[in-house]
RNA sequence: GCGGGGAUUGCCGAGCGGUCAAAGGCGCUGGACUUAGGAUCCAGUCCUUAGUGGUUCGGGAGUUCGAAUCUCCCUCCCCGCACCA
């Protein structure tokens, strides 16, 4: 068994190094050959893939490898993904002597060095971010193409080379001609420390904390004309139950004219503010004491309210300054309770305490379950004893939050908004404040977050960013068109794509940080095209970049008007050749070579791309290319998971595929990876079950090789059963074309390989008595056909094969051959299925009555039985089932009428089963032969027993326990001796 | 929360209105081959039974001559949600 592992071990990397000698997957523009253009997406560079990875590309070279085989042109491409932060974060951790990315580095680094000091020497060299990328897009392709992935490797790039962003700066200024690059306010997370926006890497314990942007109302509560106190809050329907104002009294607050108006916010408020786009002067400081028993104004209601103390107010949370709302907030409530008892404080800060005693809750909002204050209840029920019981409280806020926000209702004292929801009166309210200008948005991390360097991270607004307005009508409308004319598998994905594109609408495409391209409009000021946004329309890049690399075409010479003759037919040859020194014949192979290959006819990943980059390239074709141009066709599969957990790179469960062809083997793999489970499932990888493929890998092997000296010269008789065996596997191979013509490749190698490995045994167990040389010819003949048709999902050891059956040429580019499959065909699979069920039904007799019989006799049913089973066919195909009308067209039929009491009896048994009349009959003919093909198999089965062959109307038949009534057209009775 | 997907026989995983007691694999049981086998091969694997019949496809109700497959409700699980590629 080793041997055989290690034999196919070695046919891979010999066919693997004769396709890459011959050069036969590299394409070039035949206009006299279809073409066939295939992508699958472009991994990123920064680690080396794994066996979940080989899922996906796997599937598209069995796709690529099969339109080959069936005449196709085709091409399939590989470039590099590089834009965004993760190679500069690798870089920046390895420079920093990062030990956690050292050893995750040298773990990646061992798959493909052996010593040490070349281990570190390559990590090393991971301080130039552009080693990253190159070392790990050298490793991917040799890695690939050890997986035998038919790719073209003539047209390598990375979204970091300077022609690809010439190519993304012409794709923006298209889009930008077109209005759909919008500008507008957007709020992200910042780290006050570095000035720069983060994302969940750049967070200490980010993956864990999941920071997100909170919006905050900041609600304006006036002091004195023009000046206010500033609370920011997540619930402003509560506006109605205010009763006072919370300051902490320690706390330092500055005084600041922002946007023309003057605030009072805590110090830490004002330096986020700093940030969120206002215009801001500090005009002084004070601390939270010098604000106390003043009394502000509430928004909408008008009502006056003081400003007391309370220790629980966070002056690094929004803006250090809170409103009370006792009725519905538990922080509130035990506040004001703390206080009103707390005549220290009073005195301290000579408060009004009569006042303060006047201060009672406000209830606003009715909640089924609660009574008139749910804060109130809520306290006494958990036990809060003060404003200190931050555990319970922050429970308590919790779940007051979730039931007054889905169940309750606005009380009568909330004015316009009274019978509404909470959750409507929330954004009601809001809307109205800011209309009216007491309130603006002010931005908060949902949770407390520090950068990876220390600093505080906070949410700053950044002013005229770049959007793309994917919720323009316009050209949202023409997306769902390019949509509904695609095809997509497995179809159930199509939803998603409407779901992501009703939800879409604009998206910043622009940041600071990361590689990429230098956004066209904006040069010098540091903004990159975001990563998700220059990856959509590369595929059009491929066709051309070989002839700008063989060209020697520089950056600069790749001006929009090149791309508009090249892609759009725009302009003058003339003139283009003119303004770009590119000679004419370039501009026009170039030309030649996009209209060639384009559209993508094929574009596959993985499903998680649905909602965004799948849909945005969607959405760019349709916004920058004719609609002949658009994609036709998408193709999704799942991930894969190994002991229930998702493989990723940073978690151990991973099989890298640098390991895969000499831990299993790359055909074995690729079989196994395709057939396990449908696409849109999760795969779980499974050491046990790859044995089972590879058992029967080794059975295919085998049965080849007992036949690739045969010659198929010599015409041979074949008898019966050699028939039927060669069509049965016909009619599976037929079934295989007809699946991944619809790119099903599970279907096709289950149907095409493993069924036909289990026809092969078959024919092997009931033909054992027919003589050899028969028997050899007739797989020989088979498998011929199955390893053409099934070398796209093992190419290594069809190519080996089909050299030993003395074939010079490569299997990869042979033509796989339509099956034909004619009425004899399809009259042997009936009858081989016919003698299967027969033959069980024998086997579980014998094993019930335990004997052995000396006679079997076998009855077939009386010719009318065909008859009414085939009228009953044609009455029922879509009607109710009744015995009247069974009986009534009997009568009606020359052939029945007579057996009119029979038939009264066999209706009875369709009413139990309706099925029965639907399969598909022999006549008793055909059942014969079929029994008499089988007949020597069947006697051998039971120590040469006698099989006899009734006819059910035969007057002299031998019947001592009248079985023969009971045979049914696919269910002959049987009686044993 | 919003949006989507799913629940199949010991497990994984097909099936998606009628050859469905439900493919295939794993596991388990028996047999063969073996010095041995955790290697391989063959057979069996819901209950019952001369090839039959019965009860099954998360739970409940319904549509239909007929439902694992369609509809509705319930329970539980998974995934995406914007600067992260």
């Amino acid at each position: 068994m080793v041997s055989f592992l290690d034999e196919i071990r070695k046919i891979e990397k010999k066919w693997q190094k004769k396709w890459q000698e011959d050069e036969i997957f590299i394409a070039n523009v035949d206009s006299s050959k279809p073409k066939w253009f295939l992508t699958v997406s472009y991994p990123y560079a920064t680690s080396p893939l794994h066996i979940g990875h080989a899922r996906t590309y796997g599937l598209g070279d069995i796709f690529a490898r099969f339109k080959r085989q069936k005449g196709y042109n085709v091409l399939w491409p590989m470039g590099f993904h590089i834009t965004g932060t993760p190679v500069l974060a690798v870089s920046w951790k390895i420079k920093n002597n990062d030990e956690k990315e050292w050893e995750k580095m040298r773990g990646f680094i061992s798959y493909y060095e052996s010593t040490i000091e070349r281990i570190d020497e390559v990590v090393s060299s991971f301080v130039e971010p552009e080693n990253v990328a190159n070392y790990f897009a050298e490793k991917i392709i040799q890695d690939f193409l050890g997986m035998g992935y038919s790719l073209d490797t003539t047209r390598q790039f990375t979204t970091g080379d300077p022609e690809y962003n010439k190519f993304i700066e012409w794709q923006y200024s298209i889009l930008n001609n077109k209005n759909l690059i919008v500008q507008g306010d957007y709020p992200i997370l910042w780290c006050v420390n570095d000035k720069n926006a983060v994302g969940e890497d750049d967070i200490q314990d980010g993956d864990e904390l999941n920071v997100e942007v909170n919006e905050f109302v900041g609600i304006k509560f006036k002091l004195d004309n023009n000046i206010f106190l500033v609370a920011a809050t997540l619930r402003p329907e509560t506006i109605f139950g205010a009763t006072n104002i919370w300051i902490h009294p320690k706390a330092s607050y500055n005084e600041i004219s922002i946007d023309g108006e003057i605030w009072i916010v805590s110090k830490e408020a004002t330096m986020k503010l700093l940030e969120q786009n206002h215009e801001i002067k500090i005009k002084s400081e004070l601390k939270g004491e010098e604000l106390l028993d003043v009394y502000v104004e509430v928004p909408i209601t008008g009502r006056k309210i003081p400003v007391y103390p309370a220790v629980f107010v966070d002056t690094n949370h929004a803006t250090g300054v809170v409103y009370s709302v006792p009725g519905h907030a538990p922080y509130d409530c035990a506040a004001i309770v703390d206080l009103q008892k707390d005549e220290k404080t009073i005195s301290k800060y000579n408060l009004n305490s009569e006042n303060l005693k006047q201060i009672e809750p406000i209830s606003l909002i009715e909640v089924k379950g609660y009574g008139e204050f749910p804060a109130v209840e809520i306290c006494q029920k958990l036990g809060v004893k003060s404003q200190e019981d931050r555990d319970k409280l922050e429970e308590a806020t919790q779940t007051i939050y979730k039931d007054e926000y889905y169940s309750g209702v606005m009380k009568s004292n909330t004015g316009d908004y009274v019978g509404l929801k909470v959750e409507e009166a929330k954004n009601k309210v809001a809307d109205t404040l800011y209309e009216i200008n007491l309130a603006t948005p002010i931005y908060e991390p949902s949770t407390k977050a520090f950068c990876r360097c220390g600093g505080q991270i906070i949410v700053a607004v950044i002013q005229n960013q770049y959007f793309l307005n994917y919720g323009n009508p316009e050209w949202k409308e023409k997306a769902f068109k390019a949509l509904n004319q695609m095809f997509i598998t497995p179809d159930k994905y199509r939803l998603s794509f409407e779901n992501t594109f009703d939800w879409l609408d604009k998206r910043p495409c622009v940041r600071r940080r990361g590689l990429g391209t230098e956004f066209p409009f904006t040069k010098g000021e540091g903004w990159i095209i975001e990563s998700l946004s220059d990856s959509v329309i590369y595929m059009a890049y491929y066709t051309i970049i070989r002839l700008i690399k063989e060209n020697k075409i520089q950056p600069e010479q790749l001006k929009p008007e090149l791309f508009d003759y090249v892609f759009l037919s725009k302009g003058s040859i003339k003139e283009v050749s003119n303004s770009t020194g590119v000679s004419k014949q370039t501009l026009d192979l170039m030309k030649n070579e996009f209209e060639y290959w384009y559209p993508n006819d094929l574009r596959h990943t993985a499903v998680h791309h649905i909602s965004n980059h799948l849909s945005f390239a969607i959405f760019h074709h349709a916004a920058v290319f004719p609609e002949k141009y658009w994609l036709p066709a998408y193709s999704l599969n799942e991930m894969l998971s190994r002991d229930g957990e998702a493989m990723s790179k940073s978690k151990p469960n991973v099989i890298p595929i640098a390991q895969v062809p000499n831990k299993y083997s790359v055909d074995l793999t690729r079989l196994h990876l395709a057939s396990i489970a449908t696409p849109e499932t999760v795969l779980e990888w499974k050491e046990e079950e790859v044995n089972f493929a590879l058992q029967r890998l080794r059975k295919f092997w085998e049965y080849a090789l007992s036949v690739t000296n045969i010659s198929l010269n010599e015409k041979v008789e074949y008898s019966f059963l050699s028939k039927v065996f060669i069509a049965s596997v016909k009619a599976n191979l037929s079934k295989a074309n007809e699946a991944i013509e619809r790119f099903s490749a599970r279907e096709y190698i289950l149907e095409g390989y493993y069924s036909n490995i289990r026809v092969i045994d078959e024919y092997h167990k009931f033909a054992e008595h027919l003589p050899e040389a028969e028997k050899k010819a007739a797989l020989r003949e088979i498998i011929e056909i199955m390893v053409v048709t099934m070398a796209p999902a093992i190419p290594h050891i069809s190519e080996e094969l089909n050299e030993r059956m003395g074939n010079k040429d490569y299997i990869s580019l042979k033509q796989i051959p339509d099956i034909e499959i004619d009425n004899k065909d399809i009259l042997y699979a009936l009858q081989a299925k016919y003698m299967t069920d027969l033959i069980n039904d024998i086997d579980q007799i014998v094993k019930l009555v335990k004997t052995k019989p000396k006679k079997v006799h076998i009855y077939i049913n009386a010719d009318w039985k065909n008859d009414l089973y085939e009228l009953a066919k044609n009455i029922f195909k879509d009607e109710a089932v009744q015995i009247g009308k069974i009986m009534a067209s009997a009568k009606e039929s020359d052939k029945l009428n007579k057996y009119i009491k029979e038939i009264a009896d066999e209706a009875k048994l369709m009413l139990r089963d309706p099925t029965i009349f639907r399969i598909e009959m022999l006549n008793a003919k055909d059942q014969e032969s079929a029994i008499l093909g089988y007949r020597e198999f069947i006697s051998s089965r039971f120590e040469n027993a006698e099989i006899l062959i009734h006819l059910s109307d035969d007057k002299d038949i031998y019947d001592p326990q009248n079985k023969s009534q009971k045979s049914r057209p696919m269910k002959p009775a049987l009686l044993l001796e």
